[in-house]
DNA sequence: GCATGAATTAACAGTATTGTTAAACAAGTC
DNA sequence: GACTTGTTTAACAATACTGTTAATTCATGC
């Protein structure tokens, strides 16, 4: 059995390569992050990265293991089947959804470098993203109908909805980094421009569905 | 005066020069598109790259300058003063860039590329991107808030709504990569996806803005 | 033809990258 | 104290990138 110095100090340089290597790749990307930097960053040779994790390619699915599935829980746990409306489902998720994304404000920036730039690391996701993405229609496809067919709400296909989502959610903390540098706003204005981007893709859901203010049943 | 051939040879390779650093930035970024690939497609030394455009930071600049043109421009030509109705004047605008988006369908990523992992060369657009804002600012933030407080349509700030257009167009561009190779859609079910895009972005800002569709006047 | 000046090539410098490896080190076990 | 095991270092290999430069080609004007 390891004595506990020796544990320590294999745990120590391990998880100090970990952590660089994910603030790294949230930063730049997979490719222009280099494990030199990363070994700079976590205080160790770059040989060490090799040691613990063989290659680069291997500590980012590390990395991205990790975020993926914390994502995937969020999303599922946005799928609830409570007894209540469909909006107040649909609500949940956007919120959950945007809540998930305010705690990993750089997650999507990293996806987006890695599908565009190295779609390849992607491959080892794509049967349970489709799993899930499956699920996700299954569960909202149907109500969604019920409510356009019953007249509840304004048509509109699942299709449409889902991008209207996506693309309002992810692209806001995409855009996070240029709020910083190129507007130049401070930690404390982002956080105030999120929280009104938070309320204000809400409201525009509520409208598209329901024509009106949330509030004003 | 250069004799046709001698003019012809350097136009050549100059403009051959050109026309692959333009497809190798859109398709890469800055970072990550190298200076020896876009001889290697331009069918020319390396070495010419740098005889006719010094570096490759100065390549990059033109190729980013001349999108960047077209993208004010087009920008400008959607604050017309034609005498419309708010609505009207917006979803005009709306639609050239879209259309213009739909034109230049690499450029949104190249831009996200440059804001985040170069961000340094666009600090020679700053002004001019200043001035356009809030040119356009001037030019809708007035009429919209009269459109507010007519009662004529729903309570809404200028930045919400310039928000809710720009990352619906942009991340529709954005995701394009994803939708060939992640999602597998062949070219002509993408343009069939971007046109249902396209009128759902219209449709959403229409119901945020008077509540129902625009049809349905 | 030949001199001129632009266009082109091939080779080089300097730097950075990922990954390997042999040797040194540290610490506990027998 | 010698042995074993896991950890760390420094040096190296192989490759790639940006940019420079000296030598060469080439069309053209004289």
């Amino acid at each position: 059995m390891n004595s506990d110095k020796l544990n320590n100090k294999k745990t120590n340089t391990e998880e100090a390569i970990m952590e660089a290597s994910e603030a790294l790749f949230l930063e730049k990307g997979y490719l222009l992050a280099t494990t030199t930097e990363i070994a700079r960053r976590a205080g160790v040779t770059h040989a060490m990265l090799h040691y613990y994790y063989r290659t680069k390619e291997q500590i980012f699915f590390k990395v991205l293991d990790k975020n993926l599935h914390e994502l995937f829980q969020s999303v599922r746990a946005g799928m609830s089947s409570e007894e209540v409306s469909f909006w107040e489902n649909l609500k949940g998720g956007v919120m959950l959804l945007l809540e998930f994304l305010d705690q990993h404000r750089q997650l999507v920036g990293l996806l987006y470098d890695v599908a565009r730039h190295s779609p390849e690391l992607l491959e080892r996701y794509q049967e349970s993203t489709l799993n899930l993405l499956s699920g996700l229609a299954g569960h909202h496809k149907v109500l969604l109908d019920q409510e356009v067919r019953s007249g509840r709400c304004n048509p509109i296909t699942f299709e449409q909805l889902f991008w209207d989502i996506v693309t309002m959610s992810f692209s806001t903390y995409m855009f996070l980094p240029l709020m910083n540098r190129v507007a130049k706003m401070d930690d404390l204005e982002v956080d105030r421009m999120l929280k009104r981007r938070y309320d204000e893709i809400i409201t525009v859901l509520h409208y598209r569905l329901y024509g009106k203010h949330e509030s004003s049943n």
